[in-house]
DNA sequence: CCTGAAAAATTATTCGC
DNA sequence: GCGAATAATTTTTCAGG
């Protein structure tokens, strides 16, 4: 009970604002989330010898870092090739409402849509910044026609086809 | 290994082109795919049970769809708020040289950046688009500096930063 | 190709030190 | 934090439909 309440209150500062908590991970944490970050399903016991720990603290350290958040979940990644899901576009979407309500229900109705891998809202024009990821240009133009320029608020948008994906995720750590 | 040269004849097609596969998934198999992207570390009879099969098949699928390389491994998922890297920034680097030899050259120094997400060459220019993920603006500054200009044939570079992560990683199935 | 249960292997947890 | 013993899970195997 008195050891939550502390953690709770290291995890946000004076100010109210979340503080950073990696200043607080030694080497072998880091070690482990590197590991962990490459491969999910590493038995305790060879990540030990690689950290050079016994089984024990690695085991505890594991569950402390899964329990403070640092870890949200493990998940199996998937071949964007062999799923036939190589196409890949940068759409640009300037709205012509962008109070903050109208921000929200643009937020909202993006999140419903799979084919957008990632997004973003932008400084200077408050535009967003999507990544969709689909089967081929016929797919990305159904699905800019029937998903994205239908979402609430658009004004116009602007698309940028990729031509080679130089890195196409890096979970590694900053 | 009758078997074996089956796989390999429609993994290409006559044109050499590696075939779709995902038009050869069941449904379980996408039940399958969906949980573990969402939890690597299911039981396989949890899984088994979730998918309407016992766990003999569900364990074979999961072995096959690894070693077919739809599967590409498990990650660990870490909070970029609790490691202190909330800020991101999309630069655009356009070259001072297009020709293939200086894109690869420009590749290869990209990947060894790990500040560096993501990267994608764009149609319509030759340029790039990269997600940059920083502890803050002052962090940026320094990577942009010391890392993004000075890789080779850079000609200049655009930088637009993030006010919201809308959509952070969506690894949903198109 | 799947089921269900038994067997084997691996992994995680719990101790005293 | 260590290392061994214990306990729990998981994977593999196999006969049968």
């Amino acid at each position: 009970m008195r050891l939550k309440m502390c953690i709770h209150m290291v995890e946000r500062n004076i100010f109210g604002a979340v503080s950073r908590m990696d200043d607080r991970l030694d080497g072998v944490d880091r070690k482990i989330l590197a590991e962990l970050t490459q491969n999910a399903r590493i038995p305790v016991a060879e990540l030990a010898r690689k950290v050079g720990l016994s089984k024990t603290p690695v085991a505890l350290r594991i569950r402390h870092l899964e329990e403070i958040g640092l870890i949200t979940g493990y998940r199996a990644i998937l071949s964007p090739l062999k799923l036939g899901l190589t196409h890949v576009t940068y759409v640009e979407v300037s709205m012509n409402d962008t109070r903050e309500a109208a921000l929200q229900q643009f937020n909202a109705a993006v999140r419903a849509i799979p084919e957008v891998e990632e997004c973003y809202m932008i400084a200077g024009g408050c535009d967003y910044l999507m990544k969709v990821r689909s089967r081929d240009m016929a797919d990305f133009r159904r699905i800019l026609a029937e998903k994205i320029s239908t979402l609430p608020h658009v004004g116009n948008t602007s698309s940028h086809v990729s031509m080679e994906a130089v890195v196409e995720q890096n979970f590694r750590l900053g």
